[in-house]
DNA sequence: GGTTGACTTCGAGTGGGCTCCAACTGGAAG
DNA sequence: CTTCCAGTTGGAGCCCACTCGAAGTCAACC
């Protein structure tokens, strides 16, 4: 697993600057089989191929739309299996893809609600004066 | 604080049942100060007046919106002391309705990333038969 | 060759938001 | 009158997603 010298790759350190995760949690992703072993140098350090930090990029958009953790775990694994997982992974985005437009109706609904109580209360506040 | 038999008022069941939460939710919701003390009956038992449905749905509306409790808690506060915190009050919901559009647009962007996902293993399963 | 600082592992701790349990009470139906 | 059910309380427990502490290793710089 030692990927050699002329890689250009990134520290733990770098990799979570880049993609705005703490190192903390790019370790308990790799433990936690959301990320496959990542390469070491000859001192045991992991080294970050663009790959790897790709890989992390699309985790980070899909955690930010909701995704459990259970379930990019599970995304993983098929990614893991090769391409005879390729249908599996598209119905697992597709159905995540109707989950986030849900989301986002429910965001636009809130905040319509939020709007008009933005309204009221500066018609109440006109009123007092 | 009890209410009197003539008012139409929930028990505690019907008011989750009408809002979307659980039971131990609103009593939780009510302990945690982002509901006032509930009306009882001669029972002892809550008495959910439709002012008191309404102020629920309205934190449902912000929770989902992803307002943190500790915020509504402020905002229930705020309430409370009256037609003098107007001002505080639109201030809060015109702070939370910008991250509400961050978040939209966010979602926006990660939809994009997951579309594109979605395209290139459709392409990648045609190729593959 | 000593200091610094980023890394390593393992396991424990945290914060948010509920969720549930145990023991009890009181009104309503049969 | 008994059984049932929906409520009551306080406190414990749970799940998720990190977050951190301790103890140790190693490469780089002065």
């Amino acid at each position: 697993m030692d990927i050699g010298f002329r890689e250009k790759s990134l520290s733990v350190g770098e990799a979570a600057e880049r993609v705005g995760l703490t190192t903390y949690t790019l370790r308990w992703y790799e433990q936690e089989g959301l990320v496959a072993p990542v390469g070491r140098d000859s001192a045991g350090r992991r080294r970050y191929t663009e790959a790897d930090v790709n890989w992390l990029f699309l985790l980070t958009r899909l955690r930010r739309t909701g995704m459990p953790v259970r379930d990019m775990r599970r995304y993983a694994e098929l990614a893991r299996q090769g391409d005879r997982t390729l249908g599996a992974r598209r119905a697992l985005f597709e159905a995540h893809r109707v989950r986030v437009l849900a989301r986002m109706a429910d965001l636009t609904e809130d905040l319509k609600v939020l709007d008009h109580k933005i309204e009221a209360y500066r018609r109440a506040e006109e009123e007092l004066g």
